[in-house]
DNA sequence: GTCTATAATTCGATAGAC
DNA sequence: GTCTATCGAATTATAGAC
């Protein structure tokens, strides 16, 4: 589902368009909230199968059933309507408490739900791939959430961003010929055979040996 | 719309400025040929580091030195010249013939090489992600370049697809890491370690089980 | 063969009415 | 708050001179 960066944008917008005495607790949904949260699903749908580029104002504007200038007026410039669609947290659950045999395969088994149930992920790897923002954001997300992640599983400080590394590799790798190239037997796969295929490859690069 | 009329206009041109009894079989290098070269290797590059959309033809043009009215002349239009430029053979060596447990390291190996030396595989990959032609264009050299050297491995034709996709999701995810998104870890790895790593997974995928 | 000039779109962004 | 109208810039692509 659609995570936090609404929220916060929308709380931003409550501090600006009340005063600071009035009292807004009863969490009233007014119709600037909707146009908001229209526009930010729209643009997450538009970004995640157009790319950065292809994905313009006006085409996400229109999906949201609403005015190309509401967007700028919202979120300032193309640049910050992608962050804010694009912003995320991974939300990595503490695997350290795991079976130590079983980390690979879970780690599989979360990111592939991650990937299905939430669009900013694809959007993000898609303008990666020629957008600057989107790119120091995915460095951001891997130095600050995969490989703290990775160390705490390992126990190694010294090896874990390598670790972390080839993990992201083999996980994004796949979600790119699954997602985005859509090649015909990486769409097919089912979900359990997937997880027993990389699962081994995960568990060796997170705490194995070359 | 300007279908392929790229390789039409050139053949049209040779035939043209060359009679057609003369022979002209020393391979004469004219001024026509180097302009086209110039034009390819300067888009290359453009596609390889900014994308498909971001490259623009006069980026392009101006690198090759050359008027961006030459570059439709020669090519059509931009996406004949992406055609042209992202154009290539995986040329993957026979691997059947070397003993089994070298078969992956093998192929972690070649492909390490291929991507060094050749700008059209990154302007490939980072195109996929939002031209349609790059994405027909690497789901082509999959189904027709990859498979069938997967197949002639495993000798198992129905496996033989799971195994090709598996073995480019994580030789492209490596690719998309080291060269796209830049993950410093990953930048860093000295050739023999990523060998140690990836040949292992590579082999498994193309030879080993679940 | 190469360049000049420009047509025809498209898009991001702004100003202002209501 | 939402929409109309439009500007200015950038791009692909074409027509034609030399």
């Amino acid at each position: 589902m659609h995570h936090s960066a609404a929220t916060l944008e929308c709380q931003h917008a409550l501090t600006y368009y009340n005063s600071p005495m009035i009292d807004d607790s009863p969490q009233k949904t007014r119709r600037c909230d909707l146009t908001r949260a229209s526009i930010l699903s729209a643009a997450r749908e538009r970004f995640a199968t157009d790319g950065y580029e292809r994905a313009t104002i006006r085409a996400i504007a229109a999906d949201a059933g609403i005015d190309p200038s509401l967007v700028m007026r919202y979120y300032g410039n193309k640049e910050g309507l992608f962050a804010a669609a694009a912003e995320f947290d991974l939300c990595i659950p503490d695997l350290s408490a795991l079976p130590r045999p079983e980390v690979g395969a879970s780690m599989v088994d979360y990111f592939l739900t991650r990937w299905e149930n939430d669009e900013s992920l694809q959007a993000l790897l898609r303008a990666a791939a020629t957008n600057a923002g989107a790119l120091e954001q995915m460095r951001s997300i891997f130095t600050r959430q995969v490989t703290p992640m990775v160390a705490a599983l390992c126990g190694d400080p010294e090896s874990a961003p390598t670790r972390a590394g080839l993990i992201s590799s083999q996980l994004l790798g796949f979600a790119l010929c699954r997602y985005v190239l859509q090649l015909p037997p990486v769409v097919a796969m089912p979900r359990d055979e997937i997880v027993k295929w990389l699962g081994p490859t995960v568990q060796r690069y997170a705490l194995g040996t070359k």
